[in-house]
DNA sequence: AAATAATAGTTTGAATTGAAACTATTTGTA
DNA sequence: TACAAATAGTTTCAATTCAAACTATTATTT
């Protein structure tokens, strides 16, 4: 798909528009310019990137990332941990856990060990160079959160916590029972079918 | 890599601990269990995921993604863009843009035109069939924030909204600078290598 | 006890994501 | 003008993520 050729239609289309972020924009105005739900998924995007980025960072000057760093805390701190609990604790499916505890294995930081008791379950034990990386860890995402946050006022803290928390339960209860609103007919289905066939 | 054979080392270690999470888990204590940071990086997991899943549901359901969507919306309300504006507008690398791209370009909801004025320039326009989606659009998850959020009473959806921006801003700013606070020795390094030989 | 259902972990396939290396084009400089 | 540097878009690669289909094991039902 678009091998680098030139052969493509030629335009004749006003150029592009200059666009709001132009202008810096971690600066809104008082009066808000846009809807409350606008403003949120942006900051949401813009979070899930930064998240994002800092766990690449980590993996360029660690070579672990965050969600195995995050997997490895757990396991450090909780013990042996089967897949699923693993997974409830830190709010990943199961199939994803799957390929990060593949990795963590693969750098020999924790292992799988198949119970005796069912032998169905698999626990992941940590190493003792898991341990070793563990207790001279780079500060994890938390903690620099956690220095961040020590910058602004208690109050403030607390209700960006409480905030995030709110969000979270709005998000998570509208994914449960949000079906009915995203319904909106099937109509989009009808105007892009998978094959897209004409 | 673990290609379910049954011949894993057996075990004889305690049974992995009963969890956190085991509790429903959207209740927190009054005080708090934890610290601020480690709440943080909780909600923002489960913002993620939720985000996530919202997006599958409409892939589900529509036979588009969140991202696609986004862009196609910023398309839409922008007219044409190229490539790096709308990575701008949306908060994503251009490497990311393409590939999201490619599959509207494939549905037949975008075409690419290459400028005429600089031939290294890529226009993103919408199609007619791209404007007939947008019109009857699934519901994007901005809306449906916005719904759940006017659930709450006004003064609680800004505090929501300004908590949210803070932390990208702490966060952004983090991106930037947290360097020096995340390099903590390359020891780490030496104990994980790249190629993990003994 | 045999058949069925439930559970635990895994594999597969697709989308998203960004860094790094690359191609083509334009701009700036010697 | 020729050469270098900057810019725009792309490709390649690896990690993350989840649903759905799968294997192996345990629990339940008939």
């Amino acid at each position: 798909m678009s091998e680098y050729k030139t052969e493509q239609p030629e335009d004749e289309i006003k150029p592009a528009v200059i666009i709001s972020s132009e202008i810096p924009d971690s600066e809104y105005p008082a009066v808000p310019r846009t809807s409350y739900g606008l403003r949120v998924l942006q900051s949401l995007r813009r979070i899930i990137r930064a998240v994002d980025l800092h766990s690449r960072k980590l993996s360029m000057q660690h070579n672990i990332t965050g969600p195995q760093l995050a997997c490895l805390l757990a396991v450090n701190e909780h013990g042996p941990l089967t897949v699923s609990s693993l997974a409830r604790e830190i709010h990943l499916s199961p199939s994803t856990i799957v390929g990060i505890i593949d990795r963590l294995e693969q750098k020999a930081l924790v292992l799988r060990r198949r119970s005796s008791q069912d032998r169905r379950v698999i626990n992941i034990e940590i190493t003792s160079k898991g341990m070793e990386l563990v207790s001279s860890a780079p500060s994890p995402l938390q903690e620099t959160l956690a220095k961040a946050l020590q910058g602004l006022p208690e109050i403030e803290q607390i209700t960006i916590v409480s905030s995030l928390e709110k969000i979270v339960k709005l998000m998570e209860a509208e994914g449960i029972d949000a079906a009915p609103i995203l319904v909106t007919g099937s109509l989009v289905n009808k105007l892009v079918d998978k094959k897209n066939k004409p």
